[in-house]
DNA sequence: TCGACTCGCTTGCAATTAGCAAGTCACAGT
DNA sequence: ACTGTGACTTGCTAATTGCAAGCGAGTCGA
């Protein structure tokens, strides 16, 4: 299971993308943020076949996202957590909630609040700097390669660069 | 084109899923932000089949998140750019290119920095509350039912919150 | 003790989607 | 006329998803 040819890439979105951009995988967080645990509970909540539910919670245990518990012994019965490394993961749906939000959300409003609890506020994400704390905006952003970069991904950049400059230019 | 059953279903989570969970969507996001904007240029950079590739930039210009634009016309020649609410997006690509750097960068570094220039220094996103400006942390959010919420919604959200709260009991 | 039920899955099979290689069409340049 | 470019289609195979059914180990109720 997941995407091997995205996990091959030397890419920080190819990356996560191999097992997140497997149908339902996002799902299937946004069900254990909401405290969903259990594979029936998931299962009639999101509506999947239950075998391709039981290959998604075997990936996102396998990349290190989720764990599987044991509740009970006799029987054996388990439930699926967030672990800390799939908590961190909560901005993704964030900014996906935020844009879903804003551009898809029926005239009633959206369908779940997110409130903060430190100021109690229902709230949507707003991305920002690490660096200055100011908010990011798509004007003020440029990517350049980073020291893992390949020398083709280097090329690469330069050539798009020169590119783009002569369209300009045109 | 397009995952139906996912645009079908209230939420805000979901919704967006309905093209952007479809294999390479996302990737072909990130090439248009990158400035790539030339169909040979995404595929080269992307190493993805042409008529996958075509059917993704037809469903992004389907859910206005791109737009076809003719840049020649003896002979006939068009490129893709983002729309406003492509741009829209960037959050999304930035969050999970910060999980991506933290966990799956290799150890000479991410392959590609971002570098914000209000204050010229590569980052990474934070995400923040809209209402108080504050750090999000998965300890202080919760979700609730909103406007928008059906009736099922509300139910299965109750429903939930008392079975988790049994289970703390136990 | 018997039958019904619950949970967390598999299995088998059809339908949908993705991937690969090759081809097309309208021009442009030489 | 001949090669090249850009943006695709087409045909076909491989992989993934979806659906329905079944299973195994236990629990519960009569």
């Amino acid at each position: 299971m997941a995407i091997e040819a995205f996990a091959k890439l030397n890419c920080s979105v190819a990356r996560p993308l191999s097992f997140l951009g497997e149908r339902w995988a996002l799902l299937v967080l946004r069900d254990l943020f909401l405290g969903r645990r259990r594979f029936d509970e998931l299962q009639e909540s999101l509506g999947v076949a239950s075998n391709v539910l039981s290959q998604r919670l075997a990936t996102l245990v396998d990349e290190g996202v989720a764990e599987r518990h044991r509740y009970s012994e006799h029987p054996e019965r388990f439930e699926y957590r967030l672990t800390e490394k799939g908590r961190d993961l909560q901005p993704v749906l964030l900014a996906m909630l935020a844009w879903g939000d804003r551009y898809t959300a029926r005239p009633e409003g959206p369908p779940l609040e997110t409130v903060h609890d430190d100021c109690g506020k229902p709230f949507h994400m707003v991305p920002t700097c690490s660096e200055c704390g100011g908010e990011l905006n798509w004007r003020h952003i440029h990517g350049r390669p980073g020291p893992g970069a390949t020398e083709e991904q280097r090329r690469r950049f330069d050539e798009q660069r020169r590119r783009n400059a002569e369209r300009q230019a045109a």
